[in-house]
DNA sequence: TTCCTTTTGTAACTAATGTTACTGCACAGG
DNA sequence: CCTGTGCAGTAACATTAGTTACAAAAGGAA
């Protein structure tokens, strides 16, 4: 674990500050789909991402969902980060994308921490920065974009994120990402496939350029 | 200064922190529509409300805008707070939306205080748990909510806001800042109208119930 | 008052998105 | 090999939102 924490986080922070993080840190390693957090849980630990990938979801009320952000190595929860201390319910689902390896951290450190490490502090307040950047995304997307074009940025972002151009995944689990109908997606990637963008096969799209 | 200061901060900061508060700090009053930040701009200093409210506004490139949230007395800017760590420009514009009283904090206080005081680093942390908060509520209604419902909730935080049960706006800006167009906006404000859920008037808008 | 500007109301139309329904195909498991 | 299940393609239609165009009303200024 050292290794893989020095390698991610060593240009950030003290060798002090990794010695404490590897003594009170538990690694862990999920595979995809795992359910790292789900909505209304409480939170008890703060994960910093090592190495795979972790989506970040939002639900409604009537079981309607909707792709926030990813989480990437280097990364950690914002929510978390602001839950721990206001000890509320966690607003977000949170489901590993790739096969991921993270370290979490008690969250009594976290406090302690902040106090200590200018380092630690500098790095939670970049988390936070980095998170509005997201969020300030999403809502552009949302709100500025048609569908055909947040389905296009959509996959692209996939692309990104699983570094490979060859994404699985069916119509109708897109279509929950973005919060729309299957027939919806299913319409649009047949035009982005005949815009010769893209190729669709059962299970998977490959992605042939913007 | 010192009397308001501690009329809205003083149950969260020792009376060490509010000293140094009313000292570095700069007293401010501005008028309904005063732009308080703009986007792309630099950030030099860290706004605590004292008085009134602020609305945030996130723009594109193509000029067309959406109200993201309010802030209230004894709110900070998340923004301003990650960019002055960061060094890097605003991503949203800030107006007036009352006559609002605030102080303004120089931005080497932040990581002086944050180090400093435990009450300051809990306030910080809170305020980016209800901005963070905020943002998913904007984010829900843009994506899970219709437009005529979307319209009814603006109505209701402005006047949750301006505690006044009339709505001074022209059908045009509502519209602005829901990111639709002022026909849609006077039609669906006569659907509410014919409800009997609000009352009509130029420039001004008398909410009656939910 | 008269003129001008801003605001609002409304109709008619277009575009985008969502829904329902049905089809055929691919694949896994017997 | 057959068969059930899940996935994808597509048509037809409904609903919602955006656009264009124009008229009427309200208010301000000369």
């Amino acid at each position: 674990m050292i290794q893989e924490l020095k390698d991610n986080y060593g240009h950030l922070f003290e060798d002090e500050l990794l010695e404490e993080i590897s003594r009170v840190g538990t690694f862990k390693e999920v595979p995809e789909g795992y359910k790292l957090m789900e909505i209304g849980q409480y939170i008890k630990s703060m994960p910093l991402l090592i190495d795979g990938a972790i989506k970040i979801m939002r639900d409604d009320d009537d079981g309607d969902e909707l792709l926030l952000y990813f989480l990437e190595r280097g990364d950690t929860c914002a929510m978390t980060l602001s839950c721990c201390l206001g000890d509320t319910k966690s607003e977000i689902r949170a489901i590993a994308e790739l096969d991921t390896k993270l370290i979490m951290i008690p969250v009594e450190k976290m406090e302690e921490w902040t106090a200590k490490y200018k380092s630690w502090r500098n790095f939670v307040f970049e988390s936070y920065h980095n998170r509005l950047m997201e969020m300030f995304e999403t809502i552009d997307s949302i709100a500025f974009l048609k569908m055909d074009e947040r389905l296009l940025k959509y996959l692209l972002d996939k692309v990104k994120i699983t570094n490979s151009e060859t994404i699985r995944a069916t119509h109708q689990e897109i279509a929950h990402e973005l919060h729309t109908s299957r027939v919806v997606v299913s319409r649009l990637l047949k035009t982005l496939e005949n815009q010769g963008r893209i190729e669709l096969f059962r299970n998977n799209i490959k992605v042939i350029s913007i």
